[in-house]
RNA sequence: GGUCUCGUAGUAUAACGGUUAGUACAACGGGUUUUCAUCCCGUCAACGCGGGUUCGACUCCCGCCGAGAUCACCA
């Protein structure tokens, strides 16, 4: 049984950089029955942020990542705080003191500063085993502790890396526990995955070099280590940096309010630096579930994608109206967000209630909402493209006779020829007794060859004259769902404009 | 600087000694009665460099080059 964690620090959001280390071990501990847990590292209380856990959890509750142990949740192995746990990973800081492999050190931090210093000017590196005090004091609080190394080379095996090995010259006495009494990292991560019974560690590569101590400690306090899963770094659009806030990095819940879906996120994330080997694109929860594996994950950086995560949004937009139907697709444009994060110092900004649609389309019921989803739905990349592709469903266009004379088709056109061309459809669909879509399409194929025009030019200018849009859907579909009252209504005002203009 | 990692088109990737180096996004061109999008068809485009091993190397070995990570009382 595969048991895995995420184990964010409550600094601030997600981005895209770290959630897969979240989105993997979800799918190794979930291939099988095991179990997922929350743990969260906030050991370093200068770096808190408050409200982050409360974001970290909203984002992994969106792309479906819920986990079954952890802060929230509770279990067995709890408290999932570290800086709860402080008793716990002194018992075994004691374990290593009394088997000599860790000491206080009251050693200022000036005076290490200085060490330092003249190890980087005397161009050898630094180590602070090369400076251990000679003097034994007791560990009390407000004094750190130390690991004692013991230099050696090491071999281990990474899943995604391989047999890795270095010298000995990377083993360095370690902070163990820091004068505050809360531990470090290092220290924290090892005890909890054991105590919790963690049998894989996904996380970036950036532990890599670590790996030596993290060996060290695990050899010391006699425990098993788990297998070591390492994640290459996510890279920046520009350059080959690797992704951070620092760059710009959106946080991964930002998407999620301008309209991606959760399922277009998981899928584009998860085969960024992972493929089962097929020319598969399109990947739902359950498809990673069934074709997910560790070896198979990708060991250089991979470069992030907006262009790409679009592309793919775009398609989980029309499968999910194509095998879910409309109605659960307009679930996705008024979506509620329970975990209400407003008051969040993180994210202050976030609205509780987010809705892709423009203002106006609230003056309107649900069933008009979803018409108008139907026949928009296959030309949005993002939900919010909603906004401003749908206006002219809810509120009548200005009429604009610039905007019309200057488009491509209506310069063949003189303003006559359009007069009489509006005329001429204004009658013919006064004359539809069934607003339906199909009455419709034949009342302007006979429109075309009464009046012998070509389609771009004739379509074009009914087009704008009930959108003024840029584009819209299909003529008959536009037409259908605005009704006969409002469609006749808004070509005799571009008819009227004409006439006035002649 | 030490240590470690990575290196196929602009991007993400396939290939696990023998292929005209495949696929997707992007770009470009074309088609589907208007526009935008979808969908379909087509075009452009890659094995970092140099040695070796081999009948044969993107694939194995060595060197170089390039890129990145890390050297905290941060994670």
């Amino acid at each position: 049984m595969n048991i895995t964690r995420f184990a964010p620090s409550p600094t601030g959001y997600i981005h895209l950089g770290n959630v897969r280390s979240a989105i993997y071990p979800y799918l190794i501990a979930k291939q099988g029955d095991g179990r997922f847990i929350l743990r969260i590292e906030d050991t370093d209380r200068n770096r808190y942020v408050a409200g982050a856990t409360e974001l970290i959890m909203e984002t992994l509750k969106w792309l479906g990542l819920d986990w079954d142990e952890g802060v929230e949740k509770g279990g067995p192995h709890g408290p999932y705080y570290q800086s709860e746990r402080r008793d716990i990973y002194h018992a075994y800081a004691r374990k290593l003191i009394e088997s000599g492999r860790a000491y206080a050190d009251p050693t200022p931090a000036e005076v290490i500063d200085e060490y330092r210093k003249a190890d980087n000017a005397a161009k050898i590196p630094f180590l602070y085993r090369n400076h251990r005090p000679t003097e034994e004091v007791a560990w009390e609080p407000g004094i750190p502790l130390r690991f004692k190394s013991e230099p050696k080379a090491v071999k281990w095996h990474d899943e995604v890396m391989g047999d890795l090995e270095t010298g000995p010259e990377v083993m360095d006495d370690i902070i163990l526990i820091k004068k505050d009494g809360l531990p470090t990292y290092n220290f924290a991560h090892i005890v909890d995955d054991y105590e919790m019974e963690v049998t894989h560690i996904v996380r970036g590569v950036e532990y890599l070099s670590s790996m030596p101590n993290y060996l060290a400690i695990y050899e010391a306090l006699g425990i098993d280590h788990p297998k070591f899963v390492s994640l290459p770094h996510v890279l920046a659009p520009q350059g080959n940096k690797k992704l951070s806030k620092r760059d710009g990095a959106k946080s991964v819940i930002d998407y999620k309010d301008s309209g991606v879906l959760p399922e277009a996120m998981l899928n584009y994330l998860a085969c960024l630096g992972w493929n089962d080997g097929t020319e598969q694109e399109i990947y739902s929860m359950s498809d990673l579930l069934k074709s997910f594996s560790i070896d198979r994950i990708q060991s250089s950086g991979a470069r992030f994608d907006e262009v790409k995560l679009l592309w793919q949004n775009g398609q989980w937009i029309r499968k999910i109206f194509d095998e879910k139907g409309c109605d659960a697709l307009y679930d996705y444009t008024v979506s509620r967000d329970h975990a209400a994060v407003s008051a969040n110092a993180a994210n202050p900004s976030r609205d509780s209630l987010i809705i892709f649609w423009p203002e106006s389309a609230m003056n309107y019921d649900e069933a008009y909402r979803k018409k108008v989803l139907s026949i928009i739905y296959d030309r949005l990349k993002v939900l919010s493209d909603l906004r401003e592709y749908t206006s002219y469903f809810f509120e009548d266009p200005r009429v604009d006779l610039e905007y019309l004379q200057s488009n491509k088709f209506m310069k063949k056109l003189s303003e006559t020829e359009q007069r009489d061309l509006l005329t001429a459809a204004i009658e013919k669909l006064t004359a539809i007794d069934e607003w339906t879509a199909d009455n419709l399409q034949s009342a302007f194929n006979e429109l075309l060859e009464e009046t012998g025009k070509k389609p771009a030019e004739l379509f074009s200018l009914i087009r704008i004259a009930i959108s003024y849009a840029t584009f819209s859907p299909a003529l008959h579909l536009t037409c259908e769902v605005l009704g006969k009252d409002r469609t006749l209504a808004r070509l005799n005002a571009t008819r009227s404009a004409i006439v006035n203009d002649l």
